[in-house]
DNA sequence: CGGTTGTTTGAGGACGTTCAAGTACTGTGG
DNA sequence: CCACAGTACTTGAACGTCCTCAAACAACCG
């Protein structure tokens, strides 16, 4: 693991507070790997032997049906559940608990790895309060990431769950009031199936929300007003 | 807070190992109470100035759109995210963030609940290493029950996820290989709502199990071969 | 320029919801 | 014990949303 890896991971939340002799066993332990678009990265079933964080890049968490490898059979079908990019670490509660992943993941744009060993997170967890401490804190964060995805896929329409999107993109930028340009970073593929919807349908959601003044050309995106995606989508404004 | 109220409350894995000092404090800062059906709890956009233990009964998480309150307008719906019983901590992420819930809570069958200051935990949270790590531990676990039913939710068909849903009703009970009976213990306009479909689907997913040896008569449920619902929802397996 | 890939559009169908009516189940008071 | 009301659940029909399949475009790359 070279310097400039280990000061990018070392100087996360996670690992910022632990003692430099911690650090150095964990550097030891672990390696840093640049994987390339489409790399799967682990398949849900398998036990949980890194802790992955990301340093670079993007990586999609998606569960999957049927046949995983090609073979014959039922219709393989697959869904993003979550997309993590630099700074994220990657299913942190299969590697806490010691239990098989419930999801797989792959790359979805060059991305920069480090992968630490299970056992020893398990053993930070176990003697570095503040890392346990931080660990609790992150994953209470992304329990909160999957808490609003799973109600906006109970009770909004796709449309609705692509404003809602556009919404937290919005977010991002500096607001005013008003309008705001923003710029997708997923192609829409994937944007669609993080949406929980098909392509096609997602094409037609973005045709669809013209009518509430927002308009696509290409990857950049025009909203005329954010108050009226949040009135569209019902949005309850809850960071 | 009686005796027999803190003694269930410490009993917890949560509190369990932590000084009878701060147990005490705990205890004098925060009270008990019972709650009937329909009681609401929180709602969402509410800060979080408790945390809720459940010490028995049962307790929904839902989220909502459009009005909570009456008032006219859009037609207002909620969605069951989660339901939790005897020993389960209540949104522990939005106490730990200090940030407003994201969902509602509202008590579905007769529950004594802990009502804990916020402050309090996220001062334990400081002070004790094992309260740390405990409560990691423990949004890993829930993270996990969040993560399983957003796939469900993302790539399952209506009578598919009541099928993972017996499933796991089935995995309480004494597994032998073949046919296992088991008893619901919600009415179907809960269940309906945490599956995420209309109690009128619910009815016509329980109809359409009996293709595959699943029999309901009234809450008994027989399920003749749980491999057959494997199969049925290309189950993974996965705990 | 042709091939490849990604996105859009259209038609048809499956799944799920809604609304309305019917049936079963519960408890209550006569 | 039965009639009754009230509730919960089921069933049916109509509708809407979303998916699938197929084809048409568009953009990119050799």
């Amino acid at each position: 693991m070279n310097q400039a890896d280990q000061a990018a991971l070392f100087a996360l939340p996670l690992f910022a507070h632990l003692p430099v002799a911690a650090l150095e066993r964990l550097a030891d332990g672990g390696f840093v790997h640049s994987e390339p678009p489409e790399a799967v990265l682990f398949l849900e079933g398998e036990s949980a032997r890194f802790l992955h964080v990301i340093l670079s890049g993007r990586v999609s968490l998606f569960g999957s049906i049927g046949d995983i490898a090609a073979s014959g059979g039922l219709p393989h079908r697959e869904a993003i559940v979550e997309i993590f990019s630099a700074g994220d670490v990657i299913i942190a509660p299969a590697v806490l608990l010691d239990l098989p992943y419930l999801m797989s993941a792959r790359v979805i744009e060059t991305a920069r790895i480090a992968f630490l060993p299970a056992d020893a997170i398990r053993d930070l967890m176990r003697e570095h309060a503040d890392f346990a401490r931080q660990a609790a804190m992150m994953l209470a964060r992304h329990w909160r990431l999957l808490a609003r995805q799973l109600k906006d896929q109970k009770l909004r329409s796709a449309p609705q769950r692509l404003a809602r999107y556009l919404i937290t993109l919005a977010n991002g930028t500096q607001g005013e009031g008003q309008g705001v340009d923003v710029e997708l970073t997923l192609d829409r593929r994937t944007l669609a199936s993080w949406l929980g919807m098909s392509p096609e349908n997602l094409s037609r959601s973005i045709a669809q929300l013209a009518e509430v003044g927002v308009h696509f050309r290409g990857r950049k995106v025009s909203i005329a007003s954010v108050a009226r995606l949040h009135a569209y989508c019902q949005e309850d404004d809850l960071r």
